[in-house]
DNA sequence: TTCTTTAATCGGTACATTACGATAAAAGAA
DNA sequence: TTCTTTTATCGTAATGTACCGATTAAAGAA
């Protein structure tokens, strides 16, 4: 995992309410749950939900699936794993100490 | 951790360069290490890497110790262990299902 | 004291984010 | 066909972020 992936991915879960609409879409894994039955659970204009599903999307974070009329939302517990092995791997690297081949990336 | 926290960190995390602060601020445990030390590392202007600094002071995930007439920095180890757990848990609420009962140590 | 070093902060610019209501497009029902 | 539902996107305003150069304040050296 790059770094501007692992960067995207965290500023994704930087904010109180994407951390929220992922435990609303854990606790309806059985029913496809769609932008408005999330929606229903949060106190935001529908369209601000969608927005954040969006960052979500976009980091990888969630997948979509277009189900009829409704778009239904699931958690890429792949990716997620992914980020805490990157997470892992980032903290190894800062606790070793006196050498390590840091490669910076194209700021 | 309060979501709050989970994601000020998140986002603290949520840049390339903070990452790379952190591993240049790794590098020289041994030595205390300082903005100035930081900055020749990387190709930024002195305020804009100080303003990183105290992106990552704000979020808890350094220190900061006076040392002469020059600011030394070190890695909260203990803090970012805190958030991997703080992800864990995120994790394991996720992976769960229908409703999550999160903590259950008795003190 | 004055001079230098170090680093936080200020002022400014450019862009990104968060929130909203309103609109548009797509799919199913009538 | 028309009507409804759903949701992405548009337009907009307020706020936040990222970067810079310049300035200020603190500490040590001369």
């Amino acid at each position: 995992m790059r770094d501007d992936d692992i960067a995207t991915a965290m500023r994704a879960l930087g904010h109180p309410v994407r951390l929220n609409i992922l435990r609303i879409l854990a606790t309806q894994q059985q029913s496809p749950c769609c932008c408005s039955d999330v929606t229903v659970s949060l106190p935001l204009a529908q369209s601000t939900v969608s927005q954040h599903i969006k960052v979500l999307l976009d980091a990888g974070l969630i997948e979509r699936k277009s189900r009829g009329t409704r778009n239904c939302y699931t958690i890429r517990h792949d990716r997620l794993a992914e980020l805490g092995a990157a997470y892992t791997g980032l903290l190894a690297g800062l606790t070793g100490g006196p050498v390590k081949e840091l490669e910076m990336d194209p700021v």
